[in-house]
DNA sequence: GCTGCAGTTTATAGTATGATTTTTAACGCG
DNA sequence: CGCGTTAAAAATCATACTATAAACTGCAGC
């Protein structure tokens, strides 16, 4: 398995990324005890007061629930919050689960049509200079590589900024987590093939543009409904065997 | 102010509702230091434990940062995971921010259509039931009751199950505050205006029960905007000096 | 003998406290 | 201006003690 939990990192982050990559992989069940004290064959060796703080973490996630004399178990899926970005980064950091990738894209498909239609709405000026800036960062650069994701990361994230609703941004964290993991997959794409995405932002960018809401959910449902396409292209071909850049052990 | 923290609640909880009310209701604002140790003068006493562990469980919902040397401090209110259930209890437990809650019922617009669009084509025999069920007790219990908020919340969380998309149903918790802050708003007002809010729901059952998604969808959005309307009546009827159940000390 | 309630035990989470280490922003020196 | 020093704050460690509630035990009653 990926180990995130870089040595690098605080030992309460090692702590918080190994329990939760476990739940979220399903090696810990729903139900199942979580250790009272730091497990010594847990992979780390952490006090008390770490390990303490990583469990108040987690349940502040709702992965897992402690009572007292019965002990800390790990809650039922129904109480993960899928939509927190801590989440979505431990869930993609396992094995990749076709249906969970489904589902985010369809909830995409739900919120940033509806998005970018008030973008195009109540946009300011400096807010679509965002948003274009972005777009010319996606035109520029080098189809599937590092500098894309970052602009195409900030092309969405602008288009929520500017839909003005706090509440609806905080979903900024599905598109992150379904765009790394997207970008990830194509990595090794023919780069001509981005033509297509590419269009769908500057359709979308256009619409906004010329303030014409209902052209901007219209071609924001295509872009997301191509996206989830070529994930899941992407998905099937790398399971078919084929070499990507990423080790699947 | 109100105090959501009772006595008998742990003293984790108290702590940890304490400082996210200080947050959410604005007395402690973006950047401003959280002190390094339980303050005397904040209304409990508190060891460094249950502290510590009181910021990583707020840290975890994005409310605060913690760096080494600079302290740590209230995070700008982008970071704020708004869709978490504890942030939304927090941030209905202060002073009623109108906006917020416009946002809220936009983003319920643009989600809830969907999910009972999809629990109209997805649901089994045994979910209709259960929305069913939740259908009957709305209709067989006193209007503005506690019966009625339990049951309507039921009602749903049904439809969200239904649709079968897991990420999706973590919005629940947006339909959980709305509904319990509306319903609060709403506690005095004649009953017989409840029939209004009760044929919304009548007939988005009976489209759910038809699997007829665009009509379930076109119905839900008709429920959505209905219930805004109506709790933004309240809120400004209640603003205007009425007399509610509610101290509004 | 079985049942059910009351009291006791006990495992586990929760709380308290003091000390030490690590990080890094800020300062001052050459 | 760069480089080493300092110190403030978080992070970590270690060890107590307390509170809660599930499970057990035993006695009274049927």
């Amino acid at each position: 398995m990926i180990n995130t939990a870089s040595s690098s990192d605080s030992l309460f982050r090692q702590v918080t990324d190994s329990i939760a990559i476990s739940i979220l992989s399903g090696d810990l069940e729903a139900g199942a005890l979580v250790p009272t004290e730091p497990d010594p064959g847990a992979g780390f060796s952490a006090s008390r007061s770490v390990y303490r703080e990583a469990l108040k973490y987690l349940s502040a996630k709702g992965l897992i629930e402690a009572r007292q004399r019965s002990g800390t178990r790990v809650a039922p899926r129904s109480a993960w919050n899928l939509l927190d970005p801590d989440i979505l980064r431990w869930a993609l950091a396992g094995k990749i689960d076709e249906d969970f990738v489904r589902n985010l894209y369809e909830l995409r498909l739900f919120v940033e049509p509806n998005a970018a239609r008030l973008a195009a709405l109540r946009r300011t000026p400096e807010q679509l200079a965002r948003i274009g800036a972005a777009l010319t960062r996606m035109e520029q650069n080098p189809p599937y590589g590092d500098a894309i994701i970052e602009a195409d990361l900030d092309y969405h994230g602008s288009i929520f900024d500017a839909a003005g609703n706090p509440a609806l941004t905080c979903l900024k964290s599905v598109v992150v987590s379904t765009l790394l993991w997207s970008m990830r997959l194509q990595r090794n794409k023919d780069p001509s093939l981005f033509s297509v995405p590419l269009a769908d932002h500057q359709r979308v960018y256009r619409a906004i543009e010329q303030q014409n809401g209902e052209q901007a959910g219209t071609c924001m449902a295509t872009l997301v409904y191509d996206a989830l396409h070529d994930t899941i292209a992407a998905l099937r071909h790398e399971r078919s065997g084929a070499v990507t850049g990423i080790s699947q052990k």
